[in-house]
DNA sequence: TATAGTACTTACACATTTGTATGTCTTATT
DNA sequence: AATAAGACATACAAATGTGTAAGTACTATA
């Protein structure tokens, strides 16, 4: 079952669609964060340097519709919401290291 | 040296880099192709479905500026152009290799 | 003389992404 | 009565990315 390295429609979709996860310009710090464990959005917001919030809504939107993050309201005044990984957002982890680990070597 | 996850000025820059190489539409694709070696810019232009003349010349130019591909002119009539991955191209293999491993499973 | 082949370049326009600023909701506190 | 807290929403503008169409250069071939 060797790759013939022929970029096909269907392959060619599926690293498109995987830009729109990961190819954002936060999205990678924001999962990066998560890896250490579940937050809230203020915490989020306090941890990545110069997102702002529109930004940071915009990307959690996108990630849990891609189910890489799960949203957790609590009914209290005013709102906390919490966000963890999915099984499917813990997968990444391998790509982040790699990606962190080349950009420290040739960057 | 364990990483505190903690997304600083300078790790954030790290990735948004990054991103300029494997962020854009196209690059991965390229990439992919080239992983099974030296093409011509005709072959490339014939091996990615749907790119045009405009964006494969402006992805080359980006690559070739962060020295992921090198490029080889030969004076023939009409001129001939070789790309190759670099060192630093080759290894972005385990990266692309994750990535299309993570999409055939989560997607 | 006209056309084709190869690797581009340029001008323009449309689309998507990102940023800035301000507003909303509810209740507790000053 | 005014303000603050937390998690958003909305309107708008600026910046980037992408696509389309046409043109350039040189020479061999029909």
């Amino acid at each position: 079952m060797e790759s013939k390295n022929i970029v096909t429609s269907d392959n060619a979709c599926v690293l498109q669609e995987i830009l729109k996860v990961i190819g954002g310009k936060w999205s990678m710090s924001i999962v990066y964060i998560l890896f250490s464990g579940t937050h809230r959005f203020s915490q989020l917001e306090k941890s990545i340097p110069h997102i702002n919030t529109r930004m940071l809504i915009k990307e959690l939107k996108t990630l849990a519709s891609f189910d890489i993050v799960s949203r957790k309201v609590y009914a209290t005044v005013p709102p906390t919401v919490e966000y963890t990984l999915t099984e499917k957002g813990k997968m990444l982890k391998p790509i982040i290291d790699d990606i962190y680990e080349w950009g420290k070597v040739n960057m």
